[in-house]
DNA sequence: CTACTGACCTAAT
DNA sequence: GATTAGGCCAGTA
């Protein structure tokens, strides 16, 4: 494993239920800006279960898994389950986008 | 080394 | 709203 998918998924891990992110926010947080892309691989090459994947979005709050893919039903279920309204395969960002507290960067911006 | 690939992004139609 | 075009850059082959 790559070591900046650490990082990435290590953002990940500490978005809240209820609350989303995009691909280009977690590459951002995790120091890696203009990286979005890889966030996408390294969300796709991990089946860790304590990585809540499901919570990432692209920057128009709508899943970024074509629908031809059953992952992309999976991640709608899984953001229902926590709470997320998902209209379309889309949410209403303005409401659920995550907003890290300062606590929660310094957290993991040791490094 | 080069070439291609994206679960992307942004701005401009 | 939707679609297009160009850019981006780590991985992979």
């Amino acid at each position: 494993m790559p070591p900046n998918y650490d990082r990435i998924l290590t953002v990940v891990k500490l978005i809240p239920a209820g609350k989303v992110a995009s691909y280009g926010q977690i590459a951002d947080l995790a120091g890696l800006p203009r990286r979005a892309r890889l966030v996408s691989k390294a969300l796709k090459s991990t089946l860790e279960p304590d990585i809540p994947w499901h919570r990432v979005l692209n920057s128009q709050g709508k899943v970024s898994i074509p629908d031809s893919d059953p992952g992309h039903r999976l991640q709608i279920s899984l953001l229902r389950s926590d709470g997320v309204v998902v209209s379309g395969a889309k949410v209403d960002l303005n409401k659920y986008n995550w907003q890290p507290s300062l606590n929660t960067l310094l957290h993991e911006l040791s490094f």
